[in-house]
DNA sequence: ATCAAGATTACCT
DNA sequence: GGTAATCTTGATA
């Protein structure tokens, strides 16, 4: 597979759209790392957009603060959060400027460079098949596996450092739809939403 | 200043 | 299937 960013990442036309869409067209797509001696890439499988607006869940539903400013950027921002005192996660930031939404990365599954991410995850880059299933099917896992921290919080995912590789649209007839994982408020909303992969979070 | 909650994970029985 | 771990953030006083 070529990763050149170049001729294939996305640009910002893409991201600046509905936090839906962009959650349903980002399923399928490959999400890629790069710096000076690593590549690492995956497919995106298993999505939840979050929504400003009318989403108590989403981080901005009370309006902007130190923590959730970059979400307010214009859309193709990474959004990253550190949460329960221990996991990273990292989300696509989508729309307009102003507008809080993004959409979180919850299931990936390994393209290029699992030896390292297993390093990443697990301090060894030989890793049982068991573990392998285990490498990047969560958002936490994710972030810990691409070496993804704080210090990536608003990077431009329009540059050269952390892009998306333009691939096909995955299939409406593909893409699975369910409530949103580990949330406690407006959990009845349908916005998570994954293909038939073993790198999903949880069935 | 204090406090409760959190877009999770790993390990236990 | 249940739960401890762990610490940052945002809200309240």
């Amino acid at each position: 597979m070529n990763f050149d960013p170049e001729s294939q990442k996305l640009t910002p036309d893409f991201f600046q759209d509905n936090v839906i869409k962009v959650a349903k067209s980002l399923l399928g797509k490959i999400f890629v790392k790069r710096d000076e001696n690593t590549l690492l890439a995956g497919k995106i499988v298993e999505v939840e957009a979050y929504d400003g607006v009318d989403d108590e869940a989403c981080h901005c539903y009370r309006g902007m603060t130190e923590r959730n400013k970059v979400m307010f950027m214009p859309g193709g921002r990474l959004y990253v959060y550190f949460t329960y005192g221990a996991h990273f996660c990292c989300n696509v930031v989508t729309g307009k400027e102003g507008f809080g939404a993004a959409v979180l990365l919850r299931g990936i599954e390994p393209v290029e460079g699992s030896d390292i991410m297993a390093y990443n995850r697990y301090g060894v880059k030989d890793i049982d098949k068991k573990k392998t299933i285990n490498l990047t099917n969560g958002p936490g896992k994710i972030c810990r596996a691409f070496g993804i921290d704080r210090a990536h919080n608003g990077i431009d995912l329009t540059g050269n450092k952390i892009y998306i590789l333009n691939s096909a649209l995955a299939e409406e007839k593909d893409i699975l739809v369910s409530e949103r994982i580990g949330i406690k408020k407006s959990v009845e909303l349908p916005w998570r939403f994954y293909l038939n992969n073993n790198f999903v979070s949880k069935k």
